[in-house]
DNA sequence: TAACGCATGTAATACGTTACATGATTCT
DNA sequence: AGAATCATGTAACGTATTACATGCGTTA
């Protein structure tokens, strides 16, 4: 286990696929799917990463095959190896503070635009906020419904945060 | 130009170069710097990657050679074909929501862990955001001095954001 | 039985980071 | 003179996206 910092460096995906199998097993297409749903704005990871990745993990020995379903299917389960590498990169390691957001990108280029177009942009993005902050509200619900759920605050930060970003929209358009 | 989509396919940091030319032009080692300062929120570039970047601009006709200084420094500016890219790609182009952050991802994840170790993760990451805050607070000061610039309204999206994470990060340590 | 969604993989290409490499100017 | 900072570039490697490719199981 010596050789860990070196094969495992300085990724973020294979700690997202950790923390996301620590939540729950899955299958390498469930994570797909919750690469979209909850780490939408934190990650973004398609198949054609995720099965590589959960291959060297496994080799690794922080996941295992806890399960073989219809369609060869196989679902995968975080061991004690992985749940310790994963509070390790937590507590241990530096966080990375660069981004990469193309909308923020937008969001900053658009004060060089004249008036009329800043406007078109301005009124997707607000369209787009809206939509996600209408989606976020769902889940907030669904959550609240089934009586609460770990990542329950997440959603919320995530809410505020959108509420303020169309808030930051709607003023630009009114001036 | 029929080769535009060929060339320049769907990369933001040539939009991102684009726009803090159209800001005022710069050396490579200029705008190395001002990924970090303005953009360091919304994309990272090293000079690594902007030197070839600004080659392959020059190239396509959309930045050039506007003066040289010390050290064989070369200062370049957008020109009218960039700043048309630059129209098109904001008004015309879809935006791609993709994001990778890994500081939320960190957020996110420390719903799992224990409560004396998520406290540590939570410190850390508030004192993160004080930091950053004062620092936004500053740049916000430094502008209205100088009375004003076109981006201020984006610094005020950065702190009103920033708030709020500060705030959700204090709540969670107190709860 | 055809279409759709589940499920997994690889190959080619594009993009990004780190390390290596060099030289000019300014400041102490 | 030496250190720090400005300034530019390339090479090697690692990561990410897109396209290609296949097959199982369910539903209409």
């Amino acid at each position: 286990m010596s050789s860990l910092v070196h094969t495992l460096p300085r990724m973020s995906l294979r700690h997202a696929v950790l923390g996301l199998l620590a939540t729950e097993p899955s299958t390498g297409y469930d994570l797909a799917r919750k690469f979209e749903a909850s780490l939408a704005n934190a990650w973004h990871a398609g198949h054609s990463q995720i099965y590589p990745e959960l291959a060297k993990l496994e080799e690794a020995g922080m996941v295992e095959v806890v399960g073989e379903g219809a369609r060869r299917s196989r679902t995968y389960g975080i061991t004690d190896a992985g749940r310790g590498e994963l509070r390790r990169w937590l507590l241990e390691t530096e966080p990375n503070r660069s981004q990469r957001n193309e909308t923020a990108v937008r969001w900053f280029l658009v004060a060089l635009l004249e008036p009329a177009d800043r406007r078109v942009v301005l009124e997707r993005e607000l369209e787009h906020a809206e939509a996600y902050e209408a989606m976020l509200r769902e889940t907030a619900e669904r959550i609240d419904a089934a009586g609460g759920h770990a990542f329950r605050p997440t959603v919320d930060l995530g809410l505020r945060t959108t509420a303020v970003m169309r808030d930051w929209l709607r003023e630009q358009l009114d001036a």
